[in-house]
DNA sequence: GTCTATACATTGATAGAC
DNA sequence: GTCTATCAATGTATAGAC
């Protein structure tokens, strides 16, 4: 009967879930990876971002990693809802690669791709979701083209990676041969805007 | 007749570029990016990495962006030594394939983008490299495969794209896919060997 | 829930002795 | 060329008042 109901490996109080200051945060940790990059993302840049104290961030959450934990599990909801919403467009297909080249989400998946390499801690949450949101789109793109999942699975990677590369070196100036890599793609998918390149 | 041979803006010693200490540094320096990742590429890091004073980096640089600049400037050296080397190889479109798919290579080029990406000072000589790199590939393929140049950009940007995912999932244990997207790449290529995914 | 105050490690960088 | 000593700023994190 000892220790009903109290904490036992916690000393310090936690904020809820559900907390607006607390999205707060979690908005200001986005807006510094994606803007400022991995190394920029401490506990001091985000609640400057946030506009709010830095010690208040520890209220909400025990430690960086698990700020960094919540920024992750929440890109991957809102990117499983894009693409709920691509799937019900009138051209999913296209809709589908409209998503994977959004400049701030790639920008976003890059960063998150670093973390998931250097801190263990994290690794299993990203390439958990990272293989959940894969699966997803070789059914849809199997399904909406009529090929077996084999193939669906050879398109979607290198769509996504086409993509992904594009994006990336487009943020840097640089767009060498980005016309002709989506001319292969696009003989590929088809039904998909020509001249696009960002 | 003033200042004649004197440095004028310079208030600290610096070492000469052809120091093997500062090579140490270097190598030192490509070690942590390459393992540690960008966060932890600080002077006390390195220096450690190195087996040396922390104030000894900066005999040799002025500042660690100076480091970091010396550090792309031999990446880029080494890739350029290798990819004349692919050229001069039995199957060199095979050895191009397995230059991009090095996976300490693709780790080292995936932090350089990063850096690239929210580090000013050092963007445009990552940039003017990266151009280069590629420019010598597509020109490379155009001339062994007997296309055009816009199909051979085409095609580089594709392997290159496919090849970096596909190196940085195969990292994070993440394979789903990899297969087919090769399969894609060999419909294209032709001569290159089947199976491979790393 | 938010604040002040604080502890203590690590960061980039410099000065000057040897 | 390498060393010791040192600096202010920033890093993560905690304690306790309000």
């Amino acid at each position: 009967m000892d220790n009903v109901g109290a904490p036992v490996a916690q000393t310090r109080r936690l904020g809820l879930e559900g907390s607006q200051t607390r999205a707060r945060f979690i908005d200001a940790a986005e807006a510094v990876l994606r803007d400022e990059g991995l190394p920029s993302l401490t506990a001091r840049q985000v609640a400057a971002k946030a506009g709010l104290k830095t010690q208040l961030l520890y209220y909400y959450f025990r430690t960086m990693d698990d700020l960094v934990l919540a920024l992750v599990r929440r890109v991957n909801e809102r990117r499983m809802e894009r693409f709920e919403e691509a799937l019900a467009a009138p051209e999913p297909l296209r809709a589908l690669w409209a998503l994977n080249s959004d400049p701030s989400g790639a920008a976003l998946a890059s960063e998150i791709t670093s973390i998931a390499t250097h801190r263990e801690a994290i690794r299993a949450e990203i390439v958990r979701s990272a293989a959940q949101f894969r699966a997803m789109q070789v059914e849809a793109v199997a399904r909406l083209m009529g090929v077996d999942t084999e193939k669906a699975a050879g398109l979607v990677m290198m769509a996504v990676a086409l993509s992904r590369m594009i994006v990336s070196e487009s943020a840097l100036g640089l767009t060498d041969g980005h016309k002709e890599g989506l001319a292969i793609v696009e003989a590929f998918l088809g039904c998909l805007p020509h001249g696009r390149d960002g």
